[in-house]
DNA sequence: CTCGCGCGCCTTTTT
DNA sequence: GGCGCGCGAG
């Protein structure tokens, strides 16, 4: 936090020991913090660090928040805070209490899409069943719902498959010594639920939890919290159900109402005063988001003064009339490409601004994209680390048993695969046995062979060789950069993959050593990736580029001046939400949009949009017309008391764009 | 069964 | 404007 005073809310949010706390804390109303302050403030009463569990929903927001608690008690008095996701949480209990939850050393951890390759083993072709099937399965887990359950209460025959296909699924991943990203909340509360001894242990490992984005857990990570907390229940979470906008994803806002009948001792403290945003802008926030029925009503304010009136564009061309506004209000007020964002609902919207920044050469970055460990190449590097550490891995063996190629085909695979499944063997396993049983021909069974001994080698040096340069090493083997270059569909693809497998072998090195300098393990380190997130190297705003983002991923930051594009029926709200008669929820959206704004907000929409071949009219959004009109500067909209000052600025305005417009041709 | 072409449709995304 | 799916043909 930049102020170093508190306001009598935070303080007491901070202060606040005894018994369990909601923090209610509205969009810029200073929650991160009041965390970090909290957490500087149990250090000071006594609490160990090491016993202070704070928890985020993405890594980033983990890394930022211990570094922003670094800061302000030091490093030395953070170190052993457990600042970390839910899932890194629910990874680091299953990993300590790996015995009972039956699971071996080294076990992995599945993502999306090793998830989805396992169901296409299990349930065939079908795509639509696939992705029903996953849907449901992450459904279940989310709800803690066990296999058994689902099969037992099965309401329809497709239900009961989906169930059985599920069940099937668990069973698959216990035999590959794997789990899940769902796992990693639902194995935890299995244990915490079933043995009461492990449970007090854990409840008595930490003293204080404290829960940022409340409104975003859902069913599992809540009884992963509740059961950690236990009866002492000393906690804080921090929320804001206005700002619940990922519902579809599992979260449950409702806990945030629960919470109370679960704790009849909760404490609620509002945060209201905002710090980031100007009267106008705030004025159009209380009031949209008073559309929606809300448990705890909250109303923002603000010491930053009226600032300027909530702008509405009616476009022809949306994305060069924004552009153009963009360009014209930076020549007048001098400020940075990064002072500037344009928010959207769906990604598809970016292109035509995309299109326009380029043209008249102004930087920008968009918010999302494929995440670098997302990579092939870099999913390759690790599913070849995965089997080294765990050899039951059966899914990264089949991604990389033929990668390079090494003339290991389908029909030796459907062998060993046979051969497998008689003994109720892993691939790997089988594959070191299988050469004796004269089931595949000599070359096969040789090239086989070869590919396991030299596996074999690596994962024995694993106990003793510096990760990053086994891996220098064993890339080097099966030259790795060879194939890449010759895989790639140009020159220039080959040499960025060639890039990012160096700067993946250089992230490994950099982590080869552990917070106190000891060496890490290979499979500390395989650990560690199964959960790494994104991009850390592009997570930086900077002030060059006009941010592109949409809603959903601008949740947490703040701009200057926001353009929010697109404000029109069936984009925002959605038709998709609108059909599902979920207007809520893209309110609350809107909600987040407008709260991103510090002075000035600029709402615009399309009179008409090409959608496919054909230009359709648009309607102005009904979000629009729910602002309260006074407070607008909506040219072309009648507004009761508009006085002739405001039309002026308008006119000026309008003039200076006209002039930039001609400037940046 | 697999590949290729053409039509049609078109949220949000983390671990 | 692009991607994914479905259908048809080889």
């Amino acid at each position: 936090m930049s102020r170093v005073q508190l306001n009598p809310p935070q303080r007491a949010a901070v202060e606040h020991l005894d018994g369990p706390l909601l923090v209610l804390a509205g969009a810029g109303s200073g929650k991160t913090g009041v965390i970090t302050h909290k957490i500087a403030h149990l250090i000071a009463s006594g609490y160990q660090a090491e016993r202070i569990a704070a928890v985020t929903f993405t890594n980033k927001a983990a890394r930022e928040m211990a570094a922003r608690v670094g800061q302000l008690v030091g490093r030395q008095r953070a170190s052993g805070l457990q600042i970390s996701t839910f899932h890194s949480l629910g990874l680091r209990l299953l990993r300590e209490e790996r015995e009972a939850a039956g699971l071996k050393r080294g076990f992995s951890i599945f993502d999306a899409d090793d998830a989805d390759k396992l169901l296409a083993d299990l349930l065939g072709r079908d795509a639509e069943l696939r992705k029903l099937a996953r849907i449901t399965v992450s459904r279940w887990k989310s709800a803690l719902i066990s296999p058994t359950r689902a099969v037992t209460e099965a309401e329809d025959d497709r239900e009961a498959s989906l169930a059985r296909a599920y069940s099937e699924y668990q069973r698959h991943l216990g035999a590959y010594n794997a789990v899940d990203f769902d796992d990693l909340l639902y194995r935890p509360v299995e244990l915490l639920r079933e043995d009461p001894a492990l449970a007090e242990r854990w409840q008595n490992r930490f003293g204080y939890l404290l829960v940022d984005e409340y409104q975003d857990t859902n069913g599992a990570q809540y009884e992963l919290f509740r059961r950690l907390t236990g009866p002492r229940a000393a906690f804080t979470v921090v929320g804001d159900d206005d700002q619940s906008i990922y519902a579809w994803r599992g979260a449950r806002p409702g806990n945030i109402a629960d919470l109370s009948r679960d704790f009849p001792h909760l404490t609620v403290i509002k945060l209201e005063q905002n710090y980031r945003s100007c009267g106008h802008i705030l004025t159009a926030a209380n009031r949209l988001i008073q559309g929606n029925e809300r448990v705890y009503d909250k109303n923002l304010w603000s010491a930053l003064g009226a600032g300027d009136r909530v702008r509405i564009l009616a476009c022809d061309d949306e994305a060069d009339r924004v552009v153009s506004e963009m360009v014209s209000h930076r020549l007048r007020t001098g400020g940075q490409p990064g002072d500037y964002a344009v928010l959207y609902r769906s990604n598809q919207q970016a292109r035509a601004f995309e299109r326009v920044l380029r043209e008249r050469n102004v930087a920008y970055r968009v918010s999302g994209g494929r995440s670098f460990f997302d990579r092939g190449e870099i999913r390759d590097v690790i599913a070849y680390l995965r089997l080294l550490t765990n050899p039951d891995d059966d899914a990264a063996f089949l991604r990389i048993v033929n990668l390079p190629r090494r003339e290991i085909g389908p029909a030796t695979l459907e062998q060993l695969g046979r051969y497998a499944g008689e003994r109720g063997l892993p691939l790997f396993a089988a594959a070191r046995g299988i050469g004796l049983s004269g089931r595949l021909g000599e070359r096969s069974a040789r090239r086989l062979g070869d590919f396991v001994e030299w596996a074999a080698d690596l994962m024995m040096r694993s106990e003793s060789e510096a990760p990053d340069s086994l891996v220098r090493q064993m890339l080097a083997d099966i030259d790795y950069r060879a194939w890449l270059r010759d895989t790639a569909a140009n020159r220039q693809q080959g040499e960025r993959r060639a890039e990012n497998v160096d700067e993946f072998v250089a992230w490994l090195g950099r982590h080869s050593e552990d917070d106190r300098g000891q060496p890490a393990s290979l499979e500390t380190l395989v650990g560690k990736l199964g959960l790494m997130d994104l991009m850390e190297r592009e997570d930086r705003q900077d002030a060059a580029q006009v941010q592109l983002s949409t809603l959903h991923a601008a949740k947490g930051l703040e701009f200057p001046h926001v353009f929010l594009a697109g404000i029109e029926e069936g984009l925002l709200p959605h038709q998709n939400s609108l059909d599902e008669d979920n207007v809520a929820e893209e309110r609350r959206l809107m909600y987040v949009g407008i709260t991103r704004a510090r002075r000035s907000l600029t709402l615009s929409y399309c009179r008409q949009r090409r959608r496919g071949r054909d230009l359709v009219d648009c309607q102005p959004s009904r979000f629009l017309e729910e602002l309260p009109v006074d407070e607008l500067d909506w040219p072309g909209k009648r507004r009761d008391n508009d006085d002739p000052e405001a039309r002026q600025a308008r006119g000026r305005a309008h003039l200076a764009g006209l002039r930039a417009m001609l400037d940046s041709e």
